[in-house]
Order: C-alpha cells, then structure tokens, then sequence
DNA sequence: GGCCCGAGCCAC
DNA sequence: AAACGTGGCTCGGGCC
C-alpha cells in the first residue's frame, strides 16, 4: 500500500468540493491525474459486474467511514480499475487482520478450547447432564466423500452453558488427536437419547460418517427449520440469519478467512469463530422454537416430515449411484462420431464458426435463410428447418452436444472414490418444497443418460412413480366432482374428461388421440395458468381455439375455477397460500402495484398448492419408505419429484414389491385414490413392470 | 485461471 | 408486448 499510495489522513471539507471542481476543470483540459474522487466516479461508472460494483462500492464506503482515515490522494499516478482492486484487497486484509483482533479481543468468557485430556475429561463429565447439544464440525473443506476431513469441532452445552471447540487438525497449536477425541466423542454422537441441534446437519453427518461415526439423536436443523419459516430467506447461510434474526451482526467464513482452509487458522481466532457457530446455532433454535410455538401446522410439517427426512436423505446420499463406465464410453465414442460429421457438414453451410456461440450462430442463420431471427433456440429452430437441411442439422448437433457435454462425458468424471456417484439432494432449496439435485442433478437425467446407471452388485432398481399426482392433487382440493369420480372409478382422466368436453365417444379419446393430447395439456395449463398464446402454440391450435377450450373447460368444471379464484383471493388476504398440511408459500409480490409481478404471483398460488402438496406426499412416502427398507434390508437410493428409487436384492419377491406398492398408496390418502408405476431394472431406464418382472405375462 | 452472467436446454 | 410453475448444468463471452 505505501508504494501506490499516500493516504491523507484527514475528513472530506466544503473545501474539498471546491478543489475537486477545480481539479476536475484543470483534468478536462490538461488529462492531468484525477482525483480520488473522480476516480471513484469513473470507476464505479465502469460496467462492471454487479459483484465487482459492490466491491468497489465497500471500498468507497470503508473509506468513507474512515476507517483508513479519511480519503487517499493519488501521488501524480492514474488510480486505475486494478489499483482500486488492489486497494480494496489490501483494504480488506487490514480490516479482516483488525476485525480478526477485536474477535479476539472480545472472545466470551464461556468459550473454551479443549488441548488437553484432561479438559476432555471434564467435557465429558458436564455432557453426561446434557439432553440436548448443538454441534459443528470446522474441516479443510467441502469434500466430505475424498478430499476433506475435520480439523476441529464445536460443541454447546445449554446446561452447562458454555462452548466448546476441539481443534484436533490444525497447522499449529497445541492439540488432541483426532483419532482420540472422535473416539471419545462417538458415544455421544451416536446416542439417539442426546437430542442434536445442527446447521446444516447433513454436511456434519457426511463429515462424522467419512470418519467412521454415524450421528444420531437429530432433534433440529435451524438451515432446514427456517426454510419452513421463510422459504424467501435470501440466504440461509447461519451468520447471515444471526445478522438478521438474532441481532448479532456476524462475518461469514468466506469474510472472515477468504479462501484459506481452516487448519491454518490460529487457534486462539478459531476458537472464537467456531464457538460461535455452535453458539449461534443454539440460539437461533430458541428463536425458531418461539416462533414455531404459534405456527403448530408448521411445527407439525418440521417434526412429521422435514426433520426425520433428513437422516433419510443423507444414507441415500451416501448410497450414491453405479455408473456403467464402459457403457458410457461407448455411447461417448458413438456421439463423438456422430458428432464429427454434423459438424463436418455444418462447416461446409455456415463456415469455420463456433456452433455453440449463438452470437455467431445467429448471423450464419440469417444469411442462410435471408431473415432476421430474434434467437437461435430450438423453437426458432423448429420453426425453421423446413426451409434448410442445415437447421435440421444443427437441431441434432445441439442435441448431440447436450448429451455429450452434460451427461455422457460429464458423469465419468463424477465417480469418487468409492466408485460410485454421489449427487446431492437438497430438502430445502426450493420455495415449493420440492427436492432439488446438485453435482450432479440427479433430476435432470434424460432418458438416453439413465441407461448408464446400474444398480448395485446383486441388487436391482425398485422404483415407483405416483400417477399424475399433480392432477389428482387437484381434484382433491378442488372437490370437482367429475374429476374425482374418473379418479375412483380407475377411469382415464383425460380420456373422460376429454370426451365429455368436446361432446365425442371416450372410443375417440383414447392413447394418443387428439382429444386426450388437448385434455392432458389443457388441464395442466389451467392448474398452472399458461396464457392462450402459449397453450396455442403447445396444441398448435389457434389463439382463438385455445381461449375457447380454457373458457368451456371452466364453465364445464366449476369447482377448478373457484377454487383457483379462492386461492388467489386467500393470498392476497393473508399474504400465502396454505398447502397439504399447512405448510406455507408466502407470495408477497400479490399485492404488488407491478402486473407482470402480480400476475406471476397469481399464477404461483394453484401452483404452489398442488407442486408443494405433490412434494409433501412424496417426502412423507420416502420416510415410510426407509422404514420398510430398514426392515428388509434394501437402500432408498433417489427421488424425481414424482418418483421414488430404491436398492433391493435381486430375489426380491413379488410379496415385496407388494408391501412397496402399498406404502406408495397409503401414506398419504387424499380425496382421489393414489395410483402408481412400478419399475424393476437392473439397469436405469430399462425397467420392467412388475408382471414382466416376475413372468407373469408371456 | 477464476468469477460471473445470459442463452440454451435437460428433468418433473 | 408478452410472460407456465419448480429446479441445475454447460457453454461462450466479458471481466479481472
């Protein structure tokens, strides 16, 4: 800092102002260097990314506050965009070296660092009077399946009152082995009777798990919790929700250390960053509890299906996926194949350009077809391809190369140590309540990827999927009569309802006839409020038509409208809207003065019931699902919103499949009977039903 | 080499 | 002007 810069250690005056018109007069003329704050002007004028703004922004207010003493001035240099970074890196350091100090400085009396036995033996003294704990694992990383493993861990012990951390991993300072004080702390950990309190459960578990303890007793997430409180929380990260709710302005790792991994970290500052994790958990359980204590619904929704899901999703996890690896170098090498002559022939229409840049793309269209195109997707594409064979191709080039670069080539690389794959499943990531798939999104796999994936050795794929959950789901709020009764009498719902709103035989409104198409599509656009436009271009019928079908489909089926209509009204009085069980989807954008937004919330209120509800009835069926795994001996292995796969042994019996059956159509029961496939497969994608399965049929 | 964003596209 | 809901991943291209 002291090379670039002389910081002038004085407050901005009236005088100031006068100098920097000055100064600005004197740059216009002569380019002479300009002021910091121009500098400022111009830098934060720059088009920066939103991330680089707010960077720069921090700068300018942190010396602002003057906490490096008022404004630097530039000694005859330019302050260019990267000084200013420099300065704010620089900046930064110095403030996280203070603000690391005064962490110190402040450490709280009850927060305390175990080195030695004889301080473990203390621990475990005051922990045998504790029913209930908080818990945090500190490690050198998010990678809980290879790379990383635990460099310390918090405790809070409410009873006692105090905080404790562990550091058994760190560079320097004196320290416990690890080995030792997992070794003494596992009885504990896996006690069911002694009730945890997490953030972020399954992230310690995954830890204690890599280290040979399988933790038990979880009585509460606040990460997962305050997902049921507000699903619009913007961040769910534990210091960010203490800033917010627990009046205790707190620095995030990534603030506090950037990117330094946390056994470097000196033990005197761990000691009060990690305290405080298990420290802040606690109290941020007392705050959720209190809350919960006059939402009983949502407390039911936390302890009923949320809380024990967790444990559920975690083995899942843990089970992860075999991939064939042969079998996917084969499709790789075939796609690669295929994939260098469609781009032998693309080159020969549009010439030496990049096919997957649709900046380059579009203008090689253009010309090709000689209009203008508004985008270079693949219903622009579609509606094109009649005109030249090279649009088709690039319909199949883009297709070749999604398969490629996001599942055939992708997935190999996934495979951990283990050998296996191990996507993450989020319980609390969307604002319906759905699961949500990550590294990768196990949700996503289209239908020529899932072929890669194998069951276990001796094992084969039991999966079941609940039949058009989400319009039974509406049949079952809306109480539509016709609706219900094709449900109960195990008719065809489209079929029926198809024939009966276009006045023709069901004998026309079978698979894959048109009546049956426009039904199944019409009904879904209704419960989740697509535009005439759009729902026309779906049918490819006309705009006219389409309003037509949504109108008569309304008059016919009164109770969808109403209830639709009710549900809007409901949330613009209460501010939410209420699904299975009670859980909640706030929609504060209903009352805002924006349209467009208003209108996305209308249409989110049905949605939000029957997308949440459909998640609430596969959540609860995966716990009842694990049970019966627990009893035979089989492995909840995924779910796909709808779907729910397991790990059974291959002389599964067809008694089995029954009891799997049942709990699919059981745990929730609704207004409308449940239906569900079933798939048995050894390979993914190329299941079996039962009665192919078990040679029931020729 | 990393971060970020939009375009595009996979699933239910 | 028009907009169908919920997600996540890869790529190009702009930025440092």
């Amino acid at each position: 800092m002291n090379v670039q810069l002389r910081l002038s250690l004085r407050s901005p005056t009236a005088e100031d102002s006068e100098k920097k018109a000055r100064a600005t007069e004197a740059q216009r003329k002569k380019g002479a260097a300009e002021t910091v704050e121009q500098a400022w002007e111009r830098i934060l004028s720059m088009k920066n990314s939103p991330t680089d703004q707010e960077r720069l922004l921090a700068v300018k207010r942190a010396m602002e506050s003057g906490i490096i003493g008022g404004y630097p001035t530039v000694a005859g240099k330019r302050f260019s965009k990267a000084e200013a970074l420099r300065l704010w890196a620089e900046l930064n350091a110095r403030q996280r070296e203070e603000k690391l100090a005064e962490m110190v400085r402040n450490t709280p009396a009850n927060y305390r660092l175990i080195q030695t036995v004889a301080q473990m033996d203390a621990l475990m003294a005051d922990l045998a009077n504790e029913p209930i704990i908080a818990v945090d694992t500190e490690t050198t990383g998010l990678d809980y399946y290879d790379e990383d493993v635990i460099v310390g861990i918090s405790l809070t012990l409410p009873n006692a009152n105090y905080h404790v951390y562990i550091p058994v991993g760190h560079d320097e300072g004196e320290q416990l082995a690890r080995e030792y004080v997992l070794a003494r702390l596992k009885p504990v950990l896996e006690d069911e009777s002694v009730g945890k309190v997490l953030h972020n459960y399954k992230f310690d578990a995954h830890m204690f798990i890599k280290h040979g303890i399988r933790m038990r007793g979880l009585r509460w997430d606040t990460q997962i919790a305050m997902h049921i409180l507000n699903e619009n929380e913007p961040s769910y990260a534990l210091k960010n929700l203490a800033t917010r709710y627990l009046n205790e302005p707190s620095d995030t790792f990534e603030t506090l250390f950037g990117k330094a991994k946390f056994n470097t970290i000196p033990l005197d500052i761990a000691l009060v960053y990690a305290a405080k994790d298990t420290d802040l958990t606690w109290r941020l359980y007392r705050f959720q509890r209190a809350h919960f204590e006059r939402l009983p619904k949502l407390l039911d929704v936390y302890e009923r299906i949320e809380n024990p899901l967790i444990d559920v999703v975690l083995d899942m996890e843990r089970a992860g996926f075999v991939l064939d690896t042969e079998y996917a170098s084969r499709l790789a090498e075939e796609l690669r194949t295929e994939l260098a002559e469609i781009e032998r022939q693309l080159t020969v229409h549009f010439g030496d350009i990049n096919f997957n840049s649709p900046v380059q793309l579009k203008p090689a269209i253009e010309a090709l077809v000689r209009e203008k195109i508004d985008s270079t997707d693949v219903k622009t594409l579609r509606a094109l391809q009649d005109r030249h064979d090279a649009i088709k191709l690039l319909l199949k080039y883009r297709e070749v190369t999604k398969l490629l670069g996001t599942y055939v080539e992708a997935l190999p690389q996934q495979v951990r140590g283990d050998g296996r794959i191990h996507a993450n499943f989020n319980q609390a990531a969307t604002v319906t309540g759905r699961f949500s798939s990550n590294n990768p999104n196990f949700q996503n796999q289209p239908k020529y990827a899932r072929k890669m994936f194998i069951a276990p050795p001796g094992m084969v794929i039991l999966s079941g999927d609940f039949s058009q959950q989400e319009p039974r789901l509406l049949a079952h709020f809306s109480g539509e009569p016709v609706l219900i009764e094709a449900y109960r009498a195990g008719r065809d719902l489209y079929t029926t309802a198809a024939a009966e709103l276009f006045g023709v035989p069901e004998s026309e409104c079978g698979d894959g006839s048109k009546y049956r198409k426009m039904m199944k599509t019409g009904i879904l656009a209704v419960m989740y409020g697509t535009g005439t436009k759009t729902l026309a271009g779906q049918l490819g019928i006309s705009e006219k038509e389409a309003e037509d079908f949504i109108r008569q489909f309304y008059a016919k089926y009164t109770k969808v409208k109403a209830w639709i209509d009710g549900n809007i009204a409901f949330a613009r009085r209460h501010g939410y809207v209420e699904m299975l069980y009670g859980r909640k989807r706030r929609l504060p954008e209903i009352k805002s003065r924006d349209k467009w937004e208003r209108l996305r919330a209308e249409r989110q209120c049905t949605n939000a019931i029957v997308q949440g509800s459909a998640a609430i009835q596969t959540k609860l069926t995966m716990i009842e699902l694990d049970k019966l795994c627990k009893r035979k001996g089989w492995q909840m292995a995924f779910t796909i919103h709808d779907e729910i796969g397991l790990y059974a042994p291959k002389d599964i019996t067809l008694d089995d499949v029954r009891e799997f059956e049942s709990v699919m159509l059981n745990t929730v029961t609704l207004a409308v009977p449940n239906k569900t496939d079933i798939e048995i497969s050894e390979r993914w994608g190329e299941g079996k039903n039962v009665k192919e399965w078990f040679g029931l049929v020729s």
